[in-house]
DNA sequence: TTCATTTTGTGATTTTCGTCACAGGTTGAT
DNA sequence: ATCAACCTGTGACGAAAATCACAAAATGAA
């Protein structure tokens, strides 16, 4: 067990000195899933960041028995509930494992407790924020601006690993549209 | 003029020693705005995060000639175009004034110098973007889970002032809808 | 006040997409 | 290899919302 992919994902949020970057990973516990594992269930208070070193994660929301997915975490991403994280409320999604994974866990006291020790650590939460807002607000304008076919053509263009990964029928919710949308969308191209 | 609106903000996001505050507010210049000016227009590289202290900033995306709203910031809320501001890429949205407005501008270049200089204000800076990315998820969410009805009904719960303060038009484009959908939503209530 | 401009309400029609139903494929476990 | 469980494609149909057209109402400026 190596810390090489993690190493490399939190230097690529931000650059920090070796002494800050081992504080941060001395700080985790790597953590393998099974295949459908839940790692946040509705309801719970979420306390922990994920990174993502194998495999994904699926984020998703409970609407009237349907499970709405709005995120995949692949390899090298960060993922929380960052709501349920912040406030300390119940988590109003699920996180699970789409595939057997890997992940390495970043517990909400470590870290508070490591931005009061380290500036170089504050700064790479701050970093890290920036980039979760920025793909936020990517995701969110698929929706605001774009038609289904756009959001689909924007995937395809962007993002073909998740055509890949992801059953056309867990990318529909992601979308904003039906299964059977997809499958014809798909057609026509 | 005073500053007491900017510090209540500033301390809304994180409390700051009176040291760290008058760091942040000493490298701030207030600007009156008039109705319709605009404050960053679509290419031009966003370097200013901006603080509502009276009316507000609209933020939109102009897809085929039509303007698509994807934010209101009202009084004691910070606005900026995060992604053009991170990368220097110019901006893909305009943000305008709704009102007649007064804004606190703060320099990109002068807020990566304080957070440099100060621990406190580098937290500041983080639970900011937490608390703009919370948002964020929050209206993106309304997109993925809720019909177009229940994204009004979100509205007049949630941000009831958005219904007084923005023509039904524009607020139109914001919920994701045609402007007859949401009168037609409003009478049926 | 008056008049032009903008905003909103409403009906008719069309388009898009969701829902339902079912057949054919694929996958994975035993 | 076999079978069950799941996934995908496709047609028929209906519901929801977009578009178009225009009238009524509100707003703002002179």
């Amino acid at each position: 067990m190596t810390h090489r992919s993690l190493e490399a994902g939190i230097q690529s949020i931000a650059e920090l000195s070796r002494d800050a970057s081992d504080l941060l990973i001395c700080s985790t516990r790597q953590k393998p899933l099974a295949k459908g594992q839940v790692l946040l269930p509705e309801g719970q208070v979420c306390k922990t960041i994920w990174y993502v070193e194998k495999g994904y994660l699926r984020t998703f929301y409970n609407k009237d028995g349907k499970e709405i997915n709005t995120r995949f975490s692949f390899e090298n991403e960060f993922v929380t509930d960052l709501k349920s994280l912040r406030s300390g409320a119940p988590s109003a999604c699920w996180i699970q494992a789409g595939e057997a994974t890997v992940v390495w866990e970043f517990a909400k006291v470590t870290l508070l407790d490591l931005y009061r020790q380290s500036a170089e650590i504050e700064s790479f939460g701050r970093n890290l924020l920036e980039q979760m807002l920025v793909d936020q607000e990517d995701h969110a304008n698929l929706f605001r601006i774009h038609s289904p076919t756009e959001r689909y053509a924007y995937v395809v263009r962007h993002f073909p690993q998740l055509l890949q990964r992801v059953s056309l029928s867990q990318l529909s919710s992601y979308l904003g549209m039906a299964r059977e949308t997809v499958s014809r969308i798909r057609k026509n191209r």
